[in-house]
DNA sequence: CATCATACCTGTTCGC
DNA sequence: TGCGAACAGGTATGAT
């Protein structure tokens, strides 16, 4: 359920907490939800946090010497600050869902994840994005040289329906099955639409909604629909303002018209069969 | 190589 | 009411 907008909500509460701290040690609580082929906590300790990055949907702290912490949260996963003294610190037992702790001078944080899909890997060098799938990501569509033009040629570049190309990372990072929702609305294109039936006026608009949704998204501090609270444990905002992800059969927010749900690209989906051709 | 279906998990919701 | 089935969905993996 976190997508770019509900990560990118996650590093902008983090770097003021954390950036510029020390990291002390960590642990993990559940072995496969931490990754590392080569390296432990113990080597990383002492080493200072010297930046936290979002990369699609995965988070990237790094280190000195060359160390990188990636955490991907999947469906469940959510980071918690744990403060110095506060419950749950160093010596507590871990609570129900969390996974790994980590424990830099002064603040803690938490990864929790009930349904143990998302992973903490520690690398060091320049092999971090090969060893956690980051090298695999498409074009970020918050900066700026995701245009109109290399978004055409993006779609260009894939066969099947458009539902499947906005979902596929390696095309364009960050969208998962709201934002995909919610982007086909705004452009008026249904889900299942073959990428080669799309007009120039529809490829326009759907870049205008993939661009629209995502900044939303993030504007309102990411949707919380179930899983999603930011590092404070916080909900977002952006639920609020959804067209169609999570409201099947449900009235069309513009036409009133009772909104479908089916399965297109094996995920749930929903759109208005009057808005949207 | 590209695309598609399935596995990975566990709590919640749905249908009988 | 109870219980099992279906669902939730991001990505790696195997199948096609």
């Amino acid at each position: 359920m976190p997508e770019l907008p509900e990560v990118e909500t996650i590093v902008r509460n983090l770097r003021p907490i954390f950036e510029g701290r020390k990291f002390l040690g960590g642990e993990a609580f559940n072995a496969s939800s931490f990754v590392s082929e080569e390296f432990s906590f113990e080597d990383l300790a002492g080493k200072k946090l010297i930046s936290i990055e979002r990369r699609g949907k995965f988070i990237n702290m790094f280190f000195e010497d060359e160390f990188v912490l990636t955490v991907h949260l999947r469906m469940t996963g959510r980071l918690i600050v744990i403060e110095e003294g506060g419950e749950g610190e160093e010596g507590e037992n871990p609570q129900k869902y969390e996974r790994v702790r980590l424990h830099l001078k002064g603040m803690s944080l938490g990864f929790h994840d009930l349904r143990k899909f998302g992973k903490v890997w520690l690398n060091k060098g320049g092999d971090y994005e090969e060893k956690t799938g980051i090298g695999r990501l498409g074009i970020e569509p918050m900066r700026r040289e995701f245009d109109l033009k290399n978004f055409e040629a993006l779609l260009a570049s894939r066969k099947g329906n458009v539902k499947a190309f906005l979902l596929d990372q390696s095309r364009v990072a960050g969208i998962g099955n709201i934002y995909a929702d919610e982007a086909l609305f705004y452009a008026g294109i249904r889900p299942h639409r073959d990428l080669k039936s799309l007009r120039e006026d529809e490829k326009k608009k759907l870049f205008e909604g993939v661009k629209c949704s995502l900044s939303q998204g993030i504007e309102n501090c990411g949707t919380s629909f179930s899983d999603f609270v930011n590092a404070h444990g916080e909900k977002g905002s952006n639920q609020e303002l959804l067209f169609v992800y999570g409201r099947g059969g449900k009235k069309c927010l513009r036409c009133g018209g009772i909104l479908k749900k089916e399965k297109v690209a094996g995920r749930g989906t929903v759109y208005c069969e009057e808005c949207q051709e």
